[in-house]
RNA sequence: GGAGAGAUGGCUGAGUUGGUCUAAAGCGCACGAUUGGAAAUCGUGUUCACCCCUCAAAGGUGACAAGGGUUCGAAUCCCUUUCUCUCCGCCA
């Protein structure tokens, strides 16, 4: 969200990046907003001004009640009366203009990086850059639900049964190399790169649902718990930016560098491709998540540590990424740049996403008023954050990736402590 | 889940028969005086958002958990919600 003051001594910037996302039919809410602001002003303006006569006013009768001049002190109650019904209408005029406001502020989209590309749509992102050699094996690598039937590791069926399509029951080896991959990617968020753990809280109020996402995006993500003011939480961005929303926070804790794990529940409402037979799209999931809150002159240096935090990771379990950014139309309007990093599917023989990277410049912060109490005044931090790993999709990668001609699954080394030292899996015949 | 008590500035904490609350006092912090330097002491200052405004200053409005209500006027009275503490119950 940008700020109102920006849009309106800069609309012809913010028409141009209208523009750049190719969102053209945006481009009359700048002059319309502009228009309220101004109207809303005013109306600030004649309230304050009626309020601070109505406080003048209530204080001589404070006095006259005092001194026992009932019947003067009566005359100037009316004389408040008299004001009360225009302050009242201004009143509510206010909080219409401002709710106006806000809404069309929501739909104006963060001004974008200079660097990002410019495209309608995700056909137009960029691939950046390659890591690892995309390795085509010469034996067929089956779908990843196959290769986890090989070790018993997989009960899709009776998920169904016992909760619906889009859950799944993860067993033995599997269950066990799902649980490797999220503590190796916390170790090495802890230990490799200064992080601090959090598990935050997995379900939230409905007032904080409001603060971190926009109506529609609630409506076709979150589980709501029937009779509670309690919602799933769909990633532990959630819940680990509501922490800092209304809060003051102290320069000195900059930058705030975070690792949050959490399961992560969502409706994918509309989404399309929730696949029957795999755990590429699901309702549940499990998350390491990297989270920066920081100062505005080092949010890009950040966002570029974020990304290639994954990337080590990824390759580090001998899993082939590529760094595709987000052009301009595929952009989110919260955000200034973002990209995913993909991971090579020798199945498919293409990549596919499973970390995406964002900087959200100052503008989550914004809407959520999140500030930072400096030395030189108060100021609003930029804050980023990326996926370390979100298994099982992530496993689908590490099975394809490491499958060998035999059927066996080789353990990349780092996860071999995680696994009670095993090397390998082997298939159960 | 039941009963009771609470929520006030960076912190502690007064204020609750509505009216100089323009929120006491203390601590902390900042600056200054004093000192060879420091401690102690003394003095001054110390929330945020918005409006007005070329800038600054001055001024204005709002904010005492959140939201709503009563009133000429609410930290104070009423309602709703959230949270905290104590006791009981239940529980990994």
């Amino acid at each position: 969200m940008l700020d109102i003051k920006f849009v309106r001594e800069n609309p012809e910037l913010v028409k141009e990046n209208i523009k750049k996302k190719f969102q053209e039919y945006k481009l009359p809410l700048v002059d319309e907003v502009i228009a309220l602001d101004v109207e809303n002003r005013a109306a600030i303006t004649e309230a304050g001004a009626l309020r601070a006569e109505r406080n003048r006013l209530s204080k001589t009768i404070g006095g006259l009640m005092g001194q026992g001049k009932r019947d003067e002190a009566e005359e100037v109650k009316k004389q408040v009366s008299a004001q009360a019904d225009r302050l009242k209408e201004l009143e509510a005029k206010e909080a219409e203009l401002e709710e106006k406001i806000r809404t069309i502020m929501l739909n104006i989209p963060n001004i974008i990086d200079a660097s990002v590309p410019i495209g309608p749509d995700d056909s137009h992102n960029v691939e950046v850059q390659r890591f690892g050699e995309p390795v085509v094996p010469d034996f067929e690598v089956p779908y990843h639900t196959e290769i986890m039937e090989r070790f018993g590791g997989i009960d899709l069926d009776s998920a169904r049964r016992v909760a619906g399509n889009g859950f799944y029951y993860l067993i033995g080896d599997i269950a066990r190399l799902h649980e490797a991959v999220l503590a190796y990617a916390r170790d090495f968020m802890i230990d490799k790169k200064g992080f601090t753990y959090v598990i935050p809280p997995f379900m939230m109020h409905g007032s904080v649902v409001q603060g971190v996402m926009s109506f529609p995006e609630m409506d076709a993500m979150m589980y709501k718990i029937e009779g509670e003011d309690l919602y799933l939480i769909g990633t532990s961005e959630h819940t680990m930016i509501g922490r800092f929303v209304d809060q003051m926070v102290p320069e000195e804790q900059l930058p705030l560098t975070l690792t949050s794990y959490s399961p992560c529940f969502r409706k994918e409402k509309g989404a399309h491709g929730l696949e029957e037979r795999g755990v590429y799209r699901i309702h549940q999931f499990e998350k390491q998540e990297m989270i920066v809150v920081c100062k505005p002159e080092e949010s890009m240096a950040w966002y570029d540590k974020l990304w290639r935090n994954s990337v080590e990771l990824f390759r580090s379990m001998d899993i082939p990424v590529r760094q595709l950014e987000c052009c301009s139309g595929d952009l989110a309007d919260l955000k200034v740049k973002s990209c995913d990093i993909e991971a090579w599917s020798p199945r498919q023989q293409k990549y596919f996403e499973v970390c995406s990277c964002s900087n959200l410049g100052d503008a989550q912060a914004r809407r959520l008023k999140i500030r930072i109490k400096g030395e030189d005044g108060n100021y609003l931090p930029h804050t980023l954050n990326n996926t370390a790993v979100a298994p099982p999709r992530m496993l689908i990668a590490l099975l394809e990736n490491n499958l060998q001609a035999d059927g066996s699954v080789r353990i990349p080394e780092v996860l071999r402590p995680y696994m009670g030292g095993k090397t390998e899996l082997r298939p159960n015949n």
